[in-house]
DNA sequence: CGGAATTGTGCATACGCTTGCAATGCTACT
DNA sequence: AGTAGCATTGCAAGCGTATGCACAATTCCG
């Protein structure tokens, strides 16, 4: 069977007997053109299965349509969830997306480039180590730019992420009801904006109360097993916490598993636990751990919508919004 | 600042005095050029910021560079990994992914004309639920498709999935060796192919032995939850069960807790509980739960292989690629 | 009914690149 | 030196769509 070329818009216009820019304009939303050479026009377009073909388009007009989405951080609980939101909220505006993962500093450099000959109209971050180079591209670039949940000291783009400052001093609050001493922080990426503006808050909420303090902060720990195995670290320590922050729900996890199963310890009466990001296993009866709900979904659309009304008004100017995270307590703190 | 306009092939062919044909050549691997224009020009493009509009590009070859990924399956324990390697993969071939997620059959739909209308080059499918005029469309549009992990009957696509055969018979063959005789099969999808290749073949298997038999079959049950209330359920009927099979881990890991903190079920002894996906969770010591690794990789590798072969030697007939998927002995299963 | 105002249509060109073809320059060999 | 053969380059015609401009058709109004 040979295979037979994709019908254009002049194939159209033949069969219609109409122009080629009559069907350009017919297939163009809010075009001039009467109703019924357009009924004509997409009658033949039909007969003809012809759709038109966006390359082109978007070579004429100078914007393909296409969202880059620079996805670094695959490990994140909430990953597909992030990304399936990202992709649904881009196509719905009438874009579509375009990943590219990136681990280090020259595949991000690299997605860019590709991004800007793919001509993409706005690209979305999704990382939690910045890059600088980045910024330099944007700008010269002319795209705008949107980084979810992550801030970059120096770069001009928009910014959407939690409000940590508030959950740094929602946590510090919880705690000091419940007249906890010693916190021990754990985290998992020590370049993360997000994570030291939680426990920047939290040490300052701590801190004005006498007897109160954080006595230790561990860095570049994530996932269970190396939660397990902080937990028996910090056990062998003299000074023991009674409360650990982390950063992450997975390595709480591993550290709570840690506590019922290796050392008996009592969770929560000699220790406290909270982790970050509510993810299901979170909310298992086995761990009803405590947690802080980031709001995933708001931070997917609130990014699109602020990229997507940059990209309509051509808009450069960096924006900055934070969103709410809610802390929520469960079996891993003591009850009022 | 006016916003400079992106320089061309005649912005670098001007300042390097050669003719666009040729800058067009430096930028093409094989091309005929000298390697001093070559040199001259990739100069000028430099100094210029310049690099080939891809847009354009495609549009003079009639390809792309594209690839539609169709991502339905968001559920999946492994999505995020599992986009990752594809989107990973397809750039690393010198593709480009395009993301769309779909949930209804429409979507599909629209999803595979959006695809054509950017003329994607080819198609990465991952859901679980097939469609039928998917096919149609395939074959009208002449681009390759690619299955992965799930079986569809009629469509006109290449398919990669484990050989689920020869899971149904591993597991089939670890029960009857450990005398458990009374199998109860909870799976989710009742659609996915590759799922009742596994209980089919698991019915054969152990339907050669005397006394052994699947009693019971439960479908459309997915997630921790579902999972506590099913054993609950189960526990409820005159014949019991002894053994579980499910075909997904969490489900598994929900039934697994239900045994052990609600039903006080001893655990592999009276009921053996045996998962499918090898989450992280399931090699956690707290579950300890016997399941089917599935080599998710390389499913992905090959898919992408497959497909740019297929884009690349222009070829539409479709394979078909078993996986070995291996059975991972864990707590939840006596030992011999 | 006539003409002004509005709307619809076609023509032609632009978007940035690839590529067949022809022309040129170069090498090597007789 | 002359010429065949090859590597390199330029020319120009696409690829499929959008759109400014000029003109045609329709509507509106007095």
């Amino acid at each position: 069977m040979t295979v037979k070329r994709r019908s254009n818009s002049q194939d159209v216009a033949d069969l219609a007997s109409v122009s080629q820019a009559s069907v350009s304009r017919a297939f163009t939303p809010g075009a001039s053109i009467s109703a019924k050479t357009k009924a004509k026009i997409l009658n033949a377009a039909a007969k003809l299965d012809y759709q038109p073909n966006i390359i082109a388009r978007s070579l004429s007009k100078n914007q393909s349509g296409l969202v880059g989405i620079l996805f670094a951080n695959w490990d994140h609980p909430k990953a597909a969830e992030i990304l399936k939101g990202l992709c649904e909220a881009i196509t719905e505006k009438g874009f579509k997306p375009v990943v590219q993962s990136a681990n280090t500093l020259e595949s991000v450099d690299r997605a860019f480039t590709d991004f800007l000959s793919y001509q993409v109209d706005g690209v979305i971050v999704f990382s939690t180590s910045p890059s600088a180079n980045m910024s330099a591209l944007c700008i010269r670039s002319n795209i705008p730019i949107v980084l979810l949940n992550h801030t970059a000291p120096g770069i001009n783009a928009s910014i959407i992420t939690i409000d940590s400052t508030k959950v740094g001093r929602d946590i510090g609050n919880a705690l000091l009801e419940r007249a906890y001493k010693r916190i021990a922080i754990v985290s998992s990426d020590p370049n993360s904006q997000v994570v030291s503006g939680i426990s920047d808050s939290l040490a300052e909420t701590v801190n004005q109360t006498q007897g109160t303090r954080i006595i230790s902060e561990r860095t570049g720990i994530h996932g269970y097993e190396a939660g397990l195995q902080t937990i028996v670290e910090l056990w062998r320590e003299d000074v023991k916490p009674d409360v650990i922050v982390c950063t992450s729900d997975y390595t709480a996890l591993g550290i709570l598993s840690g506590c019922r199963h290796t050392l008996n310890i009592n969770v929560p009466q000699d220790l406290c636990i909270i982790g970050l990001g509510d993810i299901p296993a979170a909310g298992w009866t086995d761990h009803d751990l405590s947690t802080v709900k980031i709001p995933h979904n708001e931070l997917v659309r609130t990014s699109v919508t602020t990229l997507i009304s940059k990209i309509e008004t051509q808009s450069m100017d960096p924006e900055s919004i934070k969103l709410d995270a809610k802390l929520i307590l469960r079996g891993t703190i003591k009850s009022l």
